[in-house]
DNA sequence: TGTGGGATGTGATTAATGTCACAATCATTT
DNA sequence: AAATGATTGTGACATTAATCACATCCCACA
């Protein structure tokens, strides 16, 4: 079987264990095609995977690690849109939109991302209805999912929104104990705060017993309280 | 020819002049599904569409008029997603979400919906990859803008703010002079304000000569400087 | 005609947040 | 070892926006 130049040691489609919900529901032809057009790669903690502003070519898979998606504001200002968790996808927002990337995205650590190009990746949306339809059932979820966090987070003030963060990272990790995989100053600009009034709402959770810090290492004591903050206000 | 109950005096869809950019990728077969799970209906102003939190049966085209688009976040404050134009589906990214609503939507004035029945849309995006492209293209762009403007949004002060959503009104209107949609409170739950501190940005902004003010009729006056301010904060 | 309720504008006050300044820590480089 | 720069915590102060209070205005309706 022949084998191309950049498929060495690298798995295939069929064969991968990190498939998306909607490349799961491609057929083995399908796969083929997936397979013929796109390639497996490695990314260093803090590199940019994609800009924005940059023309589309290629949408990207996140196979392994977090990843910081973020715009910079009219104004100059980092707002961090969220951290993508690993089997999403990076920059299919553009692709489907006006064909440029809006978002950039940097590796919070060492990562496995594929590269699917987009021409091989709308032809198997236009071939195959339940590729379409589980894309559709991604982008539409954490759009609701980040519309939510947003709104939510408007109205709340520096207590509610850190509170909601916190919980937001104790769900992603699935734990009480997490260590942060940004700095004070990304987590504030994940919630839409100046730095000095993170750390500040950080040292008054300390100081209340409700959380633990040790540099990056968060642990959550009172849960409840934390969810009682996180709603009223 | 069999005219079902519900479409007396109803364009079918075949003939319909106000088409979606997908449903105008159907063919005449799939078109006749749509027609024979879709009826229309009128809202009155002020009417409630849809609610959050309510099981999604049908999705609903918005053929003519604008509707708000809300939630009522945890603390009970109103939020405002955006002013839904007209050619747009209500509820969309709920349906391939979790089957509950997740927005609530108003007639912000006389208008014409359709229900389509949520299997047989479903039907059509599995059966029709084009017309799941259209829809795709669709969500992935009224994604991008939301977010563009949330985000710039939670950058900027109340002069950055109310600048914005002047652009954002004389945009959609198409026209410097444009009649106010909203009441003032709804406007200042569009952008994350106080009502008074809303009228207040309104006054400040009427004395300096940029807009002129007359109820709800808004005129731009000095364009040029309303953009300065909006990117300056 | 009068009455009640919603919407609006504005002043005074309070609360929250950003900004500036500075010190301490740590890792990396020279 | 010294130096540089990034990150972090914290106090003082300035700025901004929310809240409270109240007066108008307008409209629907008895």
């Amino acid at each position: 079987m022949f084998t191309p130049f950049n498929k060495l040691n690298k798995s295939t489609c069929t064969s991968c264990k990190d498939k998306s919900c909607a490349v799961a529901v491609l057929n083995e032809s399908q796969l083929e095609l997936l397979d013929g057009n796109s390639y497996e790669s490695e990314i260093k903690k803090g590199e940019t995977i994609l800009r924005s502003g940059a023309l589309v070519s290629h949408i990207i898979y996140l196979k392994t690690g977090y990843v910081k998606e973020f715009i910079i504001g009219q104004s100059g200002k980092t707002q961090i849109i969220q951290i993508v968790k690993p089997f999403s996808y990076l920059g299919l927002h553009s692709l489907f939109g006006d064909k440029i990337n809006h978002y950039s995205y940097t590796a919070l650590e060492d990562l496995k991302i594929c590269y699917i190009d987009i021409s091989a990746f709308k032809r198997l949306i236009k071939e195959n209805g339940d590729f379409a339809y589980e894309v559709l059932v991604y982008v539409c979820k954490e759009s609701l999912n980040n519309f939510f966090r947003f709104a939510n987070q408007s109205q709340k003030s520096a207590n509610g929104r850190f509170a909601d963060i916190l919980l937001y990272f104790s769900e992603m990790y699935n734990n009480c104990n997490f260590n942060l995989p940004l700095t004070r100053q990304e987590l504030a600009d994940l919630i839409s705060l100046s730095r000095e009034n993170t750390t500040r709402v950080m040292s008054r959770f300390k100081a209340d017993g409700i959380i633990k810090i040790n540099d990056k290492n968060i642990e959550i004591v009172k849960f409840d309280l934390l969810k009682k903050i996180s709603k009223n206000g």
